[in-house]
DNA sequence: CCAATAGAGTTGCATAACGAAACCAGATTA
DNA sequence: TAATCTGGTTTCGTTATGCAACTCTATTGG
């Protein structure tokens, strides 16, 4: 059978990953985070197969995540671009890479180091903060009482 | 052909997809930080077919995101509760939620209101930041020149 | 004590998604 | 005119996914 779809699922994760949940499009992403734009860049930095390629990148069009800019000016020449939805996705990326970072580290390599182009400064841990800026972790968290419609089991332990 | 797999990749958020990349183990970690443990919970919840929960499930364990407990004082009861490393999967649930939120808003309920249990704050926009605190965005990041070598084209845009 | 029920899976099968390589078509270069 | 580049689509075989049915242990009800 085929894939499971939660377009219309109450919950914000799962419409999200929706979009971008599958193994590729987060990839496409990144890829185009860091300049990539063209179809055989893509295929050749990430080595994935051109069919499945064509159809993510679509899909990322479809979902505005990526833009198709046609700039042939000899020749055909399309290059997909992030939108700001697709910019938007920064914090997740990030958020993955620090994961990956601590938990799973590259044995023979350092962690990707970056940094902010205009101040030189390295880029600080996400943290999940509360209005007042306290940090706030999963058992903090809880849904009010009038709100809690959406997800099942949210008001155990939200 | 198999689905790809990088767990040599030298992107850490390769390897991070590669633990929590697919359909369904990122929505089980979102369940199990509501509060869900036990097998059946998880099936009911999440609508899964029981045979791939089972397979994420024990990837999970593999991968010490969830953690077996053999609860089992009369007849077999088992729970699979996060891990350290599974908690600190927060920010990235986070980062994908408020992405869903602002993108793909329920259009029928309202977002999913999140707070601190103690203070009753609401949970802060995640943010991107330098060591000093200023935001940093896509643009904004750069690798430095001395330790380009892991991501094909990372100097070009970071 | 026997039947029914619950928890936690496993097995079998049909279908959809994936991956590799080949193929296609317009435009450019040699 | 042939070879090449870009941007795909097609074909085909292999996996993965989803559903339903089945297993096995243990508890509960009568």
């Amino acid at each position: 059978m085929a894939r499971k779809r939660f377009d219309d699922s109450s919950c914000s994760v799962a419409r999200a990953l929706n979009e971008v949940g599958d193994w590729w499009s987060l990839l496409i992403v990144l890829q185009a985070m860091y300049g990539t734009r063209r179809f055989v860049d893509f295929q050749q930095e990430l080595g994935i197969a051109r069919n499945i390629l064509g159809d993510r990148l679509n899909r990322l069009v479809d979902n505005d995540v990526l833009r198709k800019v046609d700039v042939g000016e000899h020749g055909p020449r399309f290059e997909y671009r992030l939108t700001d939805k697709g910019r938007d996705l920064f914090p997740v990326v990030i958020a993955l890479r620090q994961w990956g970072d601590r938990y799973n580290p590259c044995p023979d390599q350092p962690s990707l180091d970056l940094r902010d182009r205009r101040t030189g400064q390295p880029i600080r841990q996400l943290e999940v903060l509360d209005a007042d800026g306290n940090p706030v972790s999963v058992r903090d968290v809880m849904v009010p009482e009038d709100s809690e419609k959406q997800e099942p089991g949210a008001t155990r332990r939200a």
